[in-house]
DNA sequence: CGTAGATTTATTGTCGACAAACAAAATACA
DNA sequence: TGTATTTTGTTTGTCGACAATAAATCTACG
């Protein structure tokens, strides 16, 4: 299935990162569901290796939220917390808010390169209404902005909330991937314009609406969810 | 010298969390300077433990940015990136607001015992004109804050720079204790009150005005510092 | 005397194995 | 038959050892 080099085709050093990218994608991708086991021997096997390397990657996966360890207990892929998903809102809407402010005011031109690039992807991805792709492209095209704007506390925060919106958008649009979201690409269009044009304010109003959009038709998705478990 | 308990004294499962703790405060605490590299083998030797649990604590501390792990080489201790400061100076001041302003809004009556718990011993320690306490306390202090404002990606982000301002203080204090912020008592002690009140604005504006503050002494600092150094 | 290459040494990355802890199954007993 | 206890099995936490890699040292040669 997945390519999965032999042990000694990979670099020596590179066995947690290899487990840690991996474990990672297909957590966010949902291959991994919310608080299912993760067997330390069978993932071994899977990808040929030994236990140590997995527990690093393991560790580092912690550290992160992605998975919670049970002491003495198998460690499982971590919950998505849907009673406290306003302080995820919250959080999302500030660093997007912030990390585009301080892009419109430091970008250099090899970041607005950058951006266009993840832009065409996004736009791209839309116009196939790949709704995979768009969930990935997108993040990456918020991550590009924050890091444009240069301030590694702010960055780190965002790509942990980007990650966890992933994962989030990934449990729905499998079950709805009808939205079309053209005016998304518009709306990036705009904050791209208004970073470059180095138009702090109206970056930061554009960010929070745009915030505000993707919040909304996330809690439309999961009331629209609610809706179908109450009625079966 | 410190407190080490034999390899059998401890529950199974803590060894890699008991050398997390150590070594993350001896980070902070300067006792490890930054830059300085770490010796898996000697550490094993001195804490009575095998290299793995060492090996697991060093790969949550690379996550967090406090150690850097050159590829087949020697971990070291993160630098003091002086060049940057302004960002970390930008973070804590927003995250300052942002917690305090949730605290103000969200906490309860445990909260606030606890938030009084914490400025009293802030208070102990500034009148014993002890700087290493009162580094610790502060530290403490605004960590409660922002456990109030129950927004775990706000709370992490700001236990992040509060360590990493602990290490900066440390830096200083050492040297230039003959600071005496009386006057952030006070500050705490509004803080304190404007957040029981659920006056968001104001607490606001005062962690706000606080940050303002601690950025500026530690700005003084730094010059003062830099001027010895060319009087060389 | 200095520099390039070879060799040694020290330290990390990985492995397989064992022991402790928890969960589940099996057994004893009322 | 139901509950408490023992036994069994599975998975983690820890350990010591080995292999790979880079730094440090040494050697040869100009």
């Amino acid at each position: 299935m997945t390519n999965k080099p032999k042990s000694a085709e990979r670099k020596r050093g590179s066995g947690a990162q290899f487990v840690y990218s991996i474990l990672r994608d297909e957590i966010l991708d949902l291959t991994l569901l919310p608080g299912s086991p993760i067997d330390e021997i069978r993932l071994s096997e899977r990808l040929s290796m030994s236990r140590t390397p997995i527990r690093e990657a393991l560790v580092r996966l912690a550290s992160e939220g992605l998975v919670t360890t049970l002491p003495n207990r198998s460690t499982v892929v971590s919950n998505i917390d849907f009673m406290n998903l306003h302080t995820f809102f919250d959080a999302m809407t500030l660093m997007y808010r912030v990390t585009t402010r301080l892009a419109a005011q430091f970008h250099t031109p090899a970041d607005m390169a950058a951006i266009r690039a993840r832009q065409a992807e996004f736009a791209k991805a839309v116009a196939a209404q790949d709704a995979l792709s768009m969930i990935a492209t997108n993040r990456e095209f918020h991550a590009e902005i924050a890091r444009a704007g240069r301030n590694p506390y702010y960055e780190s925060l965002c790509l942990r909330l980007l990650d966890e919106g992933r994962r989030l958008l990934r449990m729905y649009y499998q079950s709805f991937d009808d939205q079309l979201p053209n005016e998304y690409v518009q709306e990036h269009e705009d904050l791209v314009a208004t970073i470059e044009a180095r138009d702090v304010a109206r970056a930061d109003s554009l960010a929070g609406t745009h915030a505000d959009q993707i919040v909304q038709q996330i809690q439309a998705l999961i009331s629209r969810d609610r809706r179908q478990h109450i009625e079966l």
